[in-house]
RNA sequence: CGGGGUGUAGCGCAGUCCGGUUAGCGCACCUGGUUUGGGACCAGGGGGUCGGGGGUUCGAAUCCCUCCACCCCGACCA
């Protein structure tokens, strides 16, 4: 078979660039650090929006749609909101173009100057919470929970598709509530729903944690993330959730009467995942030959590729793939015939290998004389001759099959690669000749975590919520810990 | 934003050092035919602002200046 894909071993960085482009998922721009979705990719997407969208609505949440762009003394109200997105927003400054006075195209309009510049939202609560104060007045008007699908920008030095790119698609939810207790809970609720959606869904085992001070959300009092183990030990955080506190109520002066006539400030969360999912899914199971899908968010879930010599040949195949298609159809299974004549059996197989598509039957005069198809899975690459008769149940199981099996396969890989060390050597030799998680003690203190970065470049993932209590002193200081907390390299 | 690399047909590349017919090759594409159980073959055909702009020269893909994009490695980050 042609190698279409750098191989893993070989470059991890550019296998998974040969994957996204070859698999048609995405493609560069002609804007720096900008991406074009494809369709394929964009189906991928449209999938696991569509399924998180009903996940967020099942708990509550409404959509709604807030302005593009935001003011920037919004900006500014949050200190260290500000201060951690300052760096990488996009401004506007001019409403207007006019020609060149010389003929040589268009220029910006001096006289066309924005009385107050206007920042491209890198994310969205200072516009959120200046529109929440007209909408709150009374503990009657709480809790607000709302979500929007929108996309942002945040000006990256160095983008890779998927993964950091300077515009990106998300969602956004940013909830109000009249309690602490209340906006803590639903914060652990929607990091639980990120979780149960990365493991049922994408197939991808995450650990849920919170964050430390020096990794939390600029202007929360708390961040809670999913993170995942990347195929080359890397770790990706794929989804966060804040508790904010009173902060933006109070940047924002969002007060409410309490039902004794008091006022107070309200308590918010937010919380997103984006596009960047799409990475952590062809991260998480994809091989050598392309892209490995789990069959719940895979567009095709069943690809059919007649084999044949003569149009009439192919006339009497595509009898019996309506015959096999049908009741897949008819279970919501997505099945695509490809009958296309100006590519080989051969060709297709390759093709539809590269795109991830967990089932393929092949059908032939073979088949058509003994009833039969030949049932290809991507996961393990395993083909097997069955009878067409009752194939739709059979084909039904297999999806769950690879489902389940490619979770496995990848927890697996995360616990081979989760590692205990006790000292800081070891620590550092586990880090630079296998990675992964590594869990290990830490006193709680920046300045050593900070060192730590410094040092190896290793960050503290998340301080994990199952983890056990457990005596023992900092890897680096020899100070008292109570717990471990996992480490790990990070996209 | 620093260091390194690349930019020539849709994709992958040769040609650039050492300037000189009409810029070439493979894949893809179009037409015809033979093929079809793991990326078919033959014949014919179409497709190029040589990344953009400026300069040097009788003459520039090739030399000089400049800008842009992408990739890899750093710093920053979801």
């Amino acid at each position: 078979m042609a190698k279409v894909l750098t191989p893993r071993s070989e470059s991890y960085a550019q296998w998974y660039n040969d994957l996204v482009l070859k698999a048609d998922l995405a493609e560069n721009s002609a804007v720096r650090g900008c991406m074009v979705i494809k369709p394929y990719g964009f189906a991928i997407w449209e999938k696991m929006q569509s399924v998180l969208d009903k996940m967020f609505k099942d708990t509550g949440h409404q959509n709604a749609y807030f302005p593009l762009f935001i003011p920037k003394s919004f900006f500014s109200k949050e200190a260290d909101h500000v201060e951690g997105f300052a760096k990488e927003c996009a401004v506007v400054t001019h409403y207007r173009l006019k020609n060149n006075p010389d003929g040589s195209g268009v220029v910006v309009d001096p006289e066309a100057q924005l009385e107050e510049e206007l920042i491209i939202r890198p994310t969205s609560e200072t516009i959120i919470w200046n529109t929440y104060k007209n909408w709150i007045q009374s503990y009657r008007d709480l809790p607000i929970k709302i979500n929007q699908w929108a996309n942002v920008v945040r000006w990256e030095m160095r983008t890779r598709l998927f993964l950091r790119t300077a515009e990106f698609l998300w969602q956004e939810g940013h909830t109000a509530h009249e309690t602490k207790a209340e906006a803590l809970e639903e914060t652990e609720t929607m990091i639980n729903i990120y979780a149960d959606f990365a493991e049922k869904w994408m197939a991808l085992p995450v650990i849920q944690g919170a964050k430390t001070a020096n990794e939390r959300f600029a202007g929360a009092l708390e961040t809670y993330t999913i993170e995942a183990l990347m195929q080359d030990g890397k770790a990706l955080q794929s989804g966060t959730s804040h508790f904010l506190g009173q902060n933006f109520a109070k940047a924002f002066d969002v007060k409410y009467t309490t039902n004794e006539g008091k006022e107070d400030f309200v308590w918010a969360t937010s919380w997103g995942v984006s596009t960047r999912l799409m990475g952590a899914l062809i991260m998480a199971h994809s091989d050598d030959h392309g892209l490995v899908l789990p069959p719940k968010l895979a567009p095709i879930q069943v690809v059919i590729v007649p084999i044949y010599k003569k149009a009439e040949e192919l006339a009497r195949i595509s009898q019996v793939v309506e015959k096999i298609s049908a009741p897949l159809k008819a279970k919501g299974i997505e099945v695509k015939f490809d009958d296309k004549d100006n590519k080989k059996p051969g060709w297709k197989f390759a093709e539809y290998e590269l795109k991830g598509v967990p089932v393929r039957l092949a059908i032939g005069p073979r088949d058509l004389e003994n009833g039969t198809v030949e049932v290809a899975r991507r996961d393990t690459l395993e083909k097997k001759v069955v009878a067409i008769e009752g194939v739709d149940v059979y084909i039904e199981e297999l999806l769950e099959d690879i489902q389940t099996n490619i979770y496995k396969k990848a927890i697996d890989f995360r616990a081979e690669n989760t590692r205990k060390v006790n000292s800081y050597d070891e620590f550092k030799k586990v880090l630079d000749e296998q990675g992964g998680f590594i869990l290990a003690h830490w006193d709680g203190t920046e300045e050593t975590e900070l060192k730590i970065k410094e040092d190896t470049k290793a960050t503290i993932r998340c301080i994990p919520f199952d983890g056990e209590d457990e005596e023992g002193v900092c890897m680096v200081t020899g100070k008292p810990s109570k717990r471990r907390v996992i480490f790990a390299r990070a996209y």
